[in-house]
DNA sequence: CGGATAGTTGACGATAATCAAGCTATGTGG
DNA sequence: CCACATAGCTTGATTATCGTCAACTATCCG
């Protein structure tokens, strides 16, 4: 608790989780103060992935999840005819590894879309702290319901939205969970290609450009490459929940 | 385990899991025989619920996970201009109402498509029995675990297939659970409607119909209003897996 | 500097949605 | 038990959205 470490630093590893500027979102938050101990204690800080390297592939032994630090991490998995399908995000403060708690084996890989940090919890470990931390165990159900919850909502967005109101959507969440960071939620850079957001979301890349565009000529955003700035987001709330209804 | 209850018949309230013909699919299958008795206290069998009645709705405070032992369940949330989304079919075997773990209260809600008998499994109690039981902590895991994957193949359907692909993999899955419980796999009825299929499916109630009707001209099915055969189980892989890839 | 990767824009076509109509079960009340 | 209403399903015609193909530009990186 009274260490030394720089709590601003990027580069430092960190020591323990009661430093880390996202304890808030993370699993501390689990946690009381006096039981942070045993929690650092089993995790293992400042995992480094560089851009396009995996933290995890498909089929490797389920041993720990991971929380991110710094960066982001898409996981995808391969589908029968042997395209990638993204099915996730993560930035920083999110938790993510769980799938092949099931198998013991991971179904997706993980991979990082920049130079990311994360933190390494073993599974085994976290799942003896559970039994004695009351609190912890009923997180992790929560964390992997707010999971199911997620998926719930790509597959509402896959099911009933138009091209215009993905693209929206997306934005807005990126633009609320970079909020729960204390960041910027109107101007920020997306950590992913065109192709990683059409193959997210359903859509040619060709569709993610002309709708990104489109709504840059609404005046709705100003986007240069990766750089987006959100000006009218009321518009963009529109759009994402009711488009024509 | 030499009880008098009738297995066969679906009236009959079961006094316990190990007289219960989907032990094998269902909860029993994390817990040794000794320990079966533990269960049974907690579990509240044979609960009925008639065609179109809610098992529970979205707000409803969360209290239990439920077993289908007859009939079909769907559980569907509202999307933010009012329709409902479809996320899951759970035939008997299945476990479902893990939703609302997260916030105490359930996301979706959940609607039987038929005369349906559940198990409610109160969730405290087994949350207690999980801390005795060493197996079911785990299997419970398992059990969210297997959702968060089944989202995700919803998801690449949704994301990568055509009308086509989606509803043979739709038809094949419910084939495959069918077998799980010893029917047939390629002559059953759906529980549900085509509207809900194409509500699920992410397609107009046309397109499945003009579908269905193409796949049965093609000699692939024999569809005679709910009931399905499937003639050609080989080509369904197919058109469900690949279709031109 | 040059090759590769990422992104944009236009033209065209295909797939599936929408609209409209009719048909077929299912079930209810007379 | 039949008639009628309703919900469920099918089929056709038309339209719109998005995907595909292609060419071109911008950016990144050794």
């Amino acid at each position: 608790m009274t260490e030394v470490h720089k709590a601003g630093s990027c580069r430092t590893i960190k020591a323990s989780c009661s430093d880390c500027s996202l304890s808030s979102l993370c699993l501390p938050l689990a946690v009381q103060a006096e039981d942070l101990d045993r929690l650092d204690e089993i995790i293992k800080q400042g995992q480094r992935v560089e851009k396009g390297q995996h933290l995890f592939r498909s089929g490797d032994e389920f041993k720990a999840i991971y929380a991110v630090r710094t960066g982001a991490i898409k996981t995808y998995s391969i589908t029968p005819s042997g395209e990638e399908q993204i099915n996730g995000f993560y930035l920083p403060g999110e938790i993510m590894g769980m799938d092949g708690i099931n198998t013991n084996h991971h179904v997706n890989s993980a991979k990082a879309l920049e130079s990311t940090t994360v933190c390494e919890v073993p599974f085994n470990r976290l799942e003896e702290l559970t039994k004695v931390l009351p609190g912890l165990q009923r997180h992790f159900f929560q964390m992997m319901s707010k999971e199911i919850r997620e998926e719930q909502q790509l597959i509402m967005l896959l099911a009933k939205k138009n091209a215009e109101e993905r693209i929206a959507s997306l934005l807005l969440s990126i633009s609320t969970r970079n909020g729960r960071r204390r960041l910027s939620t109107t101007a920020f850079r997306l950590p992913m290609t065109r192709v990683e957001i059409g193959n997210y979301l359903g859509l040619a890349v060709e569709t993610v450009s002309r709708v990104l565009t489109r709504f840059q000529k609404q005046g709705i955003l100003a986007v240069e490459s990766k750089e987006v700035r959100i000006n009218d987001y009321q518009k963009l709330c529109q759009i994402a929940t009711i488009q024509e209804g």
